[in-house]
DNA sequence: ACTTGTAAGTCTTGATTATGAACTAAGTCA
DNA sequence: TGACTTAGTTCATAATCAAGACTTACAAGT
């Protein structure tokens, strides 16, 4: 199978990882999530390739993960800002964060604290069911398709 | 930056990826979830190239996401079964799928429901805080680096 | 004994992608 | 004029992937 043969596919997941599923998508986002948005700051913070670079911005905004906004006109110059649909990731990098915080740590634990803004508390995410508010795991899922 | 350099990263985000951040892990992974164990199953369900699934499961053996387990001795075969540590995946890939459902559905819906076991109904994810069980979105968080 | 079948890989050959460094374009600033 | 900025593009090399044939080790049927 090939890459792009996973948009097509009839699950939310493949679909999902057809957009944000290769090497450095995930990490161009965090950037994002960071306020990063111009090409020359996602480069040196990430120091990925110019040209990966240029590709994946490209079909994120073909996406509708990014914006791409003038900031001035001569010369012209852009930004790159997550659209509402790309905001809508941060359960992917959070859930992905704290994975790593749990099994990942060092000595002095966890690189990133964060904090929430309404509550006051540096919190752990925890996926939670839409409907009685608990706790949701692995095995307390049925998956049923949809036929 | 090379690949490779990811898990010594400063960032629980990059050694996330840099363990199951490439293109096929994760459907290798959604296949697990749904009990998958063997090696010609991975391979039939997902249209992977042999020697890329034997690299997979083998980094993912080694990273402590699946164990294989022989499950008779002559001839021997093995099958792959998640750890808690890939157990503890759940929640990415449970995020992946609804952030699908919401942004790329067709007609007649998600193609896969998810059912919650102890409670009985059919739920979207919702990713809260751990202190005040509240949803969380991107903008209700500041992330500090714990110095 | 011989053939067929099964599971879990390995090997080979091209195709696709990524890397890193240098280069370009269009303008500003001193 | 010359240096600087930002957002790319170009090119040669390197790494990774795809597809399918081949291998190993054993079991079961005739």
């Amino acid at each position: 199978m090939k890459w792009n043969d996973l948009a097509a596919e009839h699950c939310s997941l493949a679909r999902s990882l057809a957009v944000v599923g290769d090497r450095w998508t995930l990490l161009i986002l965090r950037e994002a999530f960071l306020r990063v948005r111009r090409f020359d700051d996602f480069q040196a913070r990430l120091g990925i390739a110019r040209r990966v670079l240029t590709e994946r911005l490209n079909s994120l905004v073909a996406d509708g993960i990014f914006d791409k906004i003038a900031y001035q006109q001569r010369p012209p110059r852009f930004e790159y800002r997550l659209t509402d649909k790309g905001l809508a990731l941060y359960p992917v990098i959070l859930s992905l964060v704290h994975w790593g915080d749990a099994h990942y740590v060092d000595a002095d634990g966890p690189p990133v604290l964060h904090h929430h803004k309404s509550c006051g508390h540096t919190f752990r995410s925890i996926l939670t069911c839409s409907e009685c508010g608990e706790a949701v795991g692995a095995r307390d899922v049925i998956a049923l398709v949809n036929a």
